[in-house]
DNA sequence: TATTTGTTACACTTTTGATAGAACAGATAT
DNA sequence: ATATCTGTTCTATCAAAAGTGTAACAAATA
């Protein structure tokens, strides 16, 4: 599992950290019952202060996509709030397309975008999920 | 034009507006050419400092929404640079179908809000654009 | 001339992001 | 038992971002 943390992006370290996991729990790289790095190791592995991580895992848990444990750290579980993930999903894609659309992205291009997303992150293997 | 800026949302004032004017954008609501209100009638109107509005248009101008002009305000004017559009496009695509992929959101799901949306947009006139 | 435009400058407050050190209870392994 | 690890929780500090307020300026307009 590859976590970098860019220093020079706008983006704060804790969404930085966030996103990297999510992307990796999607990707399968980090597989539900896996436990996260400790907030220390996490923190020295990456350079960024413990308490840093520690909110990123924090705010993983409050979005149901980990639970941390007090013996085993941050342990994968998704809870599955499919209803609410859908109209999150919605809203912010809602923003992107927009923006795409105001600059003459098609339809079509955003459809092979989602297949193309898909595949890396199912590996072809989603008919049913 | 409806534009409301959220008091309790966690997300700046300035990004709620530019995210509804890009909005307004998409569906057509505001068309190229046109003007936006002036930064103090703007703020008098959403109730937020002349200040917050002039940057939300600022970032709109960086990217490429809207020209300023001193005599007839900020004016919208899409510069189309697709290649650095699809390349955030699909950064943005990708966090947000990662989120969805991890709460069970399917490939066919994710495809039939891109197309709801999109019409919603266009009204179904894209078949080329 | 008076008004409106974007623009800029200075000042100020509040919130957020990030770091730092320290301590605590619970769990674990030696 | 001891030492070590876990998340967690304090207090503290610093910098940057977000937002407001007042004021002024040049350019354009009516």
């Amino acid at each position: 599992m590859i976590l970098e943390i860019d220093f020079n992006s706008d983006e704060a370290y804790y969404i930085q950290l966030c996103n990297q996991i999510i992307l990796g729990i999607a990707t399968e790289r980090i597989r539900e019952g896996e436990a996260l790095p400790s907030v220390r190791q996490m923190a020295d592995r990456i350079g960024i202060n413990m308490h840093t991580v520690n909110k990123a895992y924090s705010v993983l848990k409050q979005e149901g996509f980990v639970k941390l444990d007090r013996r085993r750290g941050a342990v994968v579980s998704l809870d599955i709030d499919k209803i609410r993930a859908l109209e999150e999903m919605r809203r912010e894609l809602a923003v992107v397309l927009a923006r795409g659309v105001c600059k003459n992205v098609s339809r079509q291009e955003v459809h092979e975008m989602v297949d193309d997303l898909f595949d890396r992150f199912t590996g072809g293997m989603d008919q049913n999920s």
